[in-house]
DNA sequence: CGAATAGTGTCTATAAGACATTATACT
DNA sequence: AGTATAATGTCTTATAGACACTATTCG
């Protein structure tokens, strides 16, 4: 290409934080209201530009994590889930985007102590149905982190990020059938999660006492990320088929 | 955040596009050799800044894909790999790239009368044996590309972006054995083929007249994208296991 | 005891891998 | 013929899904 006499144009860079988690058997996503122009008030993704320059951008993505959602970063699991950058997403001018998955286990409440009073968490189900909207294209970001755990948790033992340090395999199913939106036969799915091997190891002879019935076996992460054979999600409906 | 009297700082963006393709039985990407510096002279990902503030970044990866490779983008598979913007990733400062990855059939050479007249096809081994380097980052961008096109091809219909028009079953088996790497056995592979509804369709009656051997049917790419069942990749050694 | 949850076992259909055999071109 | 590639078929094993059954807690 020709550099002759020619600038190449400036643009901002921001960073999006798709961070998501299970709260009485249902996905949630962490927003926060906006404070400022454009869309004041409305519900966003949290986030935000690049500190300067020199600032890497995954270091960025950690540090919203930090401050927009009081979440320390560093046992958590992050992964990119690529750039945003319609010439059109941001009314301000040119901003592109990149987008972060992550996911945490399962917190109570909307988060203290932290920047963003203002966060807090919502059903992903709010948002998808249309009841919710939020700003700039973060439904879409949002859509796409939602898939992408999906996938991820077919193959990886990301689904256990959900989870608190030790946990039950009742716990894990239930992370898979809220992530996947189906329901599992318990005992076939037992038979699974213990032949990926690696997965999830035994805590000790510790047992867990729920409410009522028998207490369960504790377990806590494997060695192995990588799941084999993986755990595959049953045809939903449509998500391939019928198209011949 | 607090936004009050503070500019978040602009950088430059960039698309770099990991172009693949088989020739002679090998995976080959297109590089171009740089003619400024820095890293002038060394061999590089297709690639380049935005043209102004209003471009789209998918476009302007389309745009690339013509100017510096004379490649027709109206037809080839062209898939986001995400953002790469380590501050030090540039010398001239700062740049976030969104790399693309696109597939293209079998060309057999370089490409002539375009903008790029130097660049040429090379085997992807001769970088990832570490015998070629390239300039920034792109021998990351271009191990990415690399990987995702291997996953890819295990579920979708990719595969098929390698081939012409109309193809023979082995030449789609050629295309899994180069860029998996591994040897795979032919009557198997049909039943699979076969099996995945909607993958592939007959091309009429025609055959191919090889050089020797009976005539191959023809096929064309079926209208299906996602492939039911997949063509799960055999362990290669390495995919997995060994980390208890 | 009954209710509820945890965990094991069994059967069947489906898909994967190994490998034999037939079919149709070329020289 | 002989050779080379295309295509179909068979057998065995592993895995997925459906579902029966036993085990251990609480009230």
């Amino acid at each position: 290409m020709s550099d002759e006499l020619w600038e190449p144009p400036s643009v901002l860079v921001a960073v999006d934080l798709v961070i998501l988690t299970l709260r009485s058997a249902k996905l949630h996503v962490l927003l926060v209201e906006r404070g400022i122009a454009p869309y004041e008030g409305d519900q966003a993704l949290p986030g935000g530009f690049l500190n300067n320059v020199s600032e890497d951008i995954l270091t960025a993505a950690h540090r919203e994590l930090r401050e927009e959602a009081g979440l320390d970063a560093s046992r958590l699991h992050l992964e990119q889930l690529g750039a945003y950058g319609a010439p059109s997403r941001d009314p301000r001018g040119r901003v592109v985007s990149v987008a972060y998955l992550a996911i945490a286990p399962g917190l109570p409440e909307p988060i203290a102590g932290t920047d963003a009073a203002s966060a807090c968490w919502r059903p992903v189900e709010d948002v998808t149905s249309g009841q919710l909207r939020l700003a700039f294209d973060h439904e879409q970001i949002l859509t796409d982190g939602v898939e992408r755990a999906r996938t991820k948790i077919e193959h990886s033992a990301l689904a256990t990020a959900f989870c608190d340090e030790t946990f039950t395999i009742s716990d894990l199913q239930q992370v898979y059938e809220t992530v996947w939106g189906v329901r599992l036969d318990s005992r076939n799915f037992y038979r699974k999660v213990q032949a990926a091997r690696g997965f999830i190891t035994p805590a000790g002879s510790n047992r867990r006492r729920s409410t009522k019935g028998r207490p369960a076996q504790l377990f806590r992460r494997g060695p192995r990320t990588v799941l084999h054979p993986p755990l595959v999600r049953p045809d939903p409906p449509t998500r391939n088929e019928r198209t011949e």
